[in-house]
DNA sequence: CGTGCCAGGTGCCGT
DNA sequence: ACGGCACTTGGCACG
């Protein structure tokens, strides 16, 4: 158990004390939240700019520092946990925030730091249902909700174009390709199913005697043609 | 030009007036920043739960609303900005933010918040460079870099399976598609190009006069298998 | 508005 | 580390 460490936030600092406060913070491990005037720059495997605006920027205790704007639940910029991080306080009075690793560097230059926030975030444990996970242990316990006699055999066998989400026999006995999607999916499902019957033809050396069988709530006009085309059926199943 | 306004901070405030805050700045079209003890939930596409601990929640002008916990650059949760959003002191004095639309909820539930800083983020304009456009634009300056004696046609050229990245003509006359990637791919790559090539052969009468081409820094050993097999060429291309 | 596809995709888990 | 794939994928551009 650690020891419980005050929020404490501060208005309008200088950057020489908005930079002190955040080098503090990130040797402490514990995560700084500035709102402020700034420009973002980024280079790494792409390259990005922002023009100057009030940002939201955070510089978390695993060593992340993003940058919201105004809109949308993604970041404008980011910077992953790795590598170094440094806070300069220039000499025309900005404070710039650096995170730099092998391959990618991330600067946030502040004109201006309106608020600075100093916490202590707590690691969190997310559980998430609703997954493809789920629905594939649904169409385990029920396997007609695949098709009326299908035969559950194993789940994610491998084959030589990777594994399969299900893999059983229809009421018939015939081999089949089960691929589950939990939304509506477009023409990459459908040839993602086909690469794994082509290989299990293939491996099984079977010529055509494998089903696929694409699961989803619903499939586009052009995923249904490429399951037409390449012989494959398409289940609805709706959650 | 909008009036400049105060970012101003507040620390501790008791869970009513923290309530109050936020409904002021969201009328106001301002951006509520809290960092506090809370469960999430979500529910909507899928669900979500996190258990308690200190976040740091953000409601923007947008409407969107996204709780960030200590690590990674992506949110814990997050709604979209349309809906409903509603903040509410409980009785048994908690601080309850939630957003609500038609197919999705989120609710973040704070026992506790440590400081709140109301805002005024500015949109922002991000532009980024190192796209698979701008391989593109290389690639029609350059074309050699394709494929020597290559000549480019068309961009986004309109078949039956999609838009292709770039159409046009080897050395020899023969029709080329060619699918652009700006990163190492995998075996999907190699199946939207061999969609392409099959709908242009379709589409064209001209049964396999066709050529499939993927430029990319790299692909991996299945996209290879998958070309060779489709009769597709890998023309490797650095940033 | 649906469909298709890029993204600095990210994250997870397997070899 | 590399590879294959799901993701509340998000976001854009085009029919």
């Amino acid at each position: 158990m650690t020891e419980p460490t005050e929020t404490t936030t501060h208005a309008d600092p200088a950057p020489a004390d908005a930079a002190v406060l955040v080098r503090d913070a990130v040797d402490a491990d514990r995560a700084a939240a500035l709102v402020g005037s700034c420009t973002v720059d980024y280079d790494g495997r792409a390259s990005g700019h922002v023009d100057p605006g009030v940002r939201h920027v955070v510089r978390q205790p695993d060593g992340t520092l993003l940058v919201h704007g105004a809109t949308g639940h993604r970041p404008l910029a980011w910077h992953a946990g790795d590598g170094d991080f440094t806070t300069t306080a220039t000499a025309d009075d900005r404070l710039v925030l650096r995170a730099e690793s092998n391959t990618e560097e991330l600067t946030v230059a502040l004109d201006a730091v309106h608020a600075l926030t100093v916490y202590d975030p707590d690691d969190a444990d997310k559980d998430v249902q609703g997954t493809e996970a789920d629905v594939v242990s649904r169409l385990l316990n029920d396997p007609d909700l695949v098709e009326s006699g299908f035969t559950p055999l194993a789940t994610e066998r491998d084959t030589p174009a990777g594994p399969v989400d299900i893999y059983g026999r229809d009421a018939n006995g015939r081999i089949c390709v089960v691929e589950v999607k939990r939304s509506r999916v477009g023409p990459d499902a459908a040839t993602q199913l086909d690469r794994y019957v082509r290989a299990l033809r293939e491996d099984l050396h079977t010529d055509s005697d494998i089903r696929g069988i694409l699961v989803a709530p619903s499939v586009t006009q052009k995923c249904r043609d490429i399951l037409l085309e390449r012989g494959h059926d398409f289940s609805p199943f709706e959650a």
